[in-house]
DNA sequence: TAAAAAGTGTTGTTTTTACAACAAAATGGA
DNA sequence: TCCATTTTGTTGTAAAAACAACACTTTTTA
């Protein structure tokens, strides 16, 4: 089968045999569609029938507000599913666009049949919903925890606070960013040029050392 | 049964018949406690075994960072969860507190068993599966929204980024906000005494229009 | 219903951050 | 490998927001 050794590498088919993988597929009226880098995947604000997996490759996801302003919300990387909550919350409209940023290959599931358990040719279906609830939860908590570290009231709390989630998931003083500077910055939404010159003075005063995206966490109190 | 009227006006059981909720009580483990103004329902750190739901009464939720800052995160009244996400991650610490606001009535149910499908006698625990990925999934869509919100550079763009959002909801200029101004500062994570300024000052310039709770969005373009 | 508590608006001051403009370094293709 | 592009760090300036301290109003509750 086409793929099947991506999918069954996904959160969301992880354990699923060929076999299994197939019967799904057509459940969920599943189509695959090739993008070259820019394309657009998905539009904000049309109807929405499909949740999407990226098979190989990797997007972005771009919102556009009321104002006109443009920003990135999150990048999907091979594996990843975009339009599960949506789906759930049982919103028929794409709140965002999603880009291709290089060649990449989308998988297109019918977003009802989906997330609608069915009879039992579709053995693991069942076993996929669970799967899809976890990565939304997990999701949840994400957002809850970057929520927490932007809360901060100073640009030095947002990144300690961000610096310590990361060393106490790492399990020691030294760790590695997942983003560049410049992406940190947008990560944390403050200015790229003050979050540097903010570093360059933790980095002074003894609270963090770090080169490239290797970090360390000195005063840890 | 005891708060039976209650339970059934619950996102999570709402449908369930009396009988129904009977078993699915029993499968759950549930477990009732009255609560007084104060006590803390939940302790942060400690050993998740259940999820909750407020049967009666209001709760907040608070955390305390690393740093020793505390901060409520959110508010739980009447027919809220608490634990949700945490369970389906397999998380199993509590990640924060949850305290009463007032004397209030809490169940307890076995956060495994709760998302655990399980055999035929419990019949309604497929529905209370789906409507608590229901829950999960809007709640997280809600968090990304509030992040949306509070990454606008200026305080002014966050208060129109959140009032072009609940204007939107509405259907209309005119719109409440859910909370008094001490906790709209607090959920947009800006000092209260500055947003009561800028406040004044947007409606000086004509964007805005308000009273207590009630907002009018102007210059809708 | 009176006293206490919580919420609100105002002000002046200080701190923090965004912004703009630049040079240097690193990276990635062709 | 070399050129173009992106990333990064630095500076000075302007803008924004936090902070602190206060008076006044509304709400809660004993």
């Amino acid at each position: 089968m086409q793929y099947f050794k991506e999918l069954k590498e996904t959160k969301i088919f992880k354990d699923a045999t060929e076999f299994e993988m197939q019967a799904m597929m057509f459940c969920f009226k599943t189509r695959f569609k090739i993008f070259n880098k820019n394309d657009k995947i998905i539009s904000q604000s049309e109807r929405m029938e499909d949740t999407i997996l990226i098979v190989k490759g990797a997007a972005i996801v771009e919102h556009v507000d009321t104002l006109g302003n443009i920003s990135i919300s999150m990048r999907l990387k091979k594996g990843d599913a975009y339009g599960l909550e949506t789906a759930y919350a049982g919103d028929d409209i794409y709140k965002d666009s999603v880009i291709a940023t290089e060649k990449t290959i989308v998988m297109f599931m019918n977003k009802h049949r989906l997330i609608t358990p069915c009879d039992n040719r579709c053995r693991k279906h069942e076993m996929v919903i669970k799967n899809i609830t976890q990565i939304i939860a997990e999701n949840n908590l994400m957002l809850q925890e970057k929520l927490s570290h932007m809360s901060k009231k100073t640009m030095r709390e947002k990144l300690l606070a961000y610096f310590t989630s990361l060393s106490k998931k790492s399990g020691s003083n030294y760790f590695e960013i997942p983003f560049s500077k410049t992406e940190l910055a947008n990560y944390l939404s403050v200015d790229r040029s003050a979050m540097s010159t903010e570093l360059t003075r933790m980095k002074e005063e003894g609270l963090i050392d770090f080169d490239k995206r290797q970090f360390r966490l000195l005063k840890h109190d």
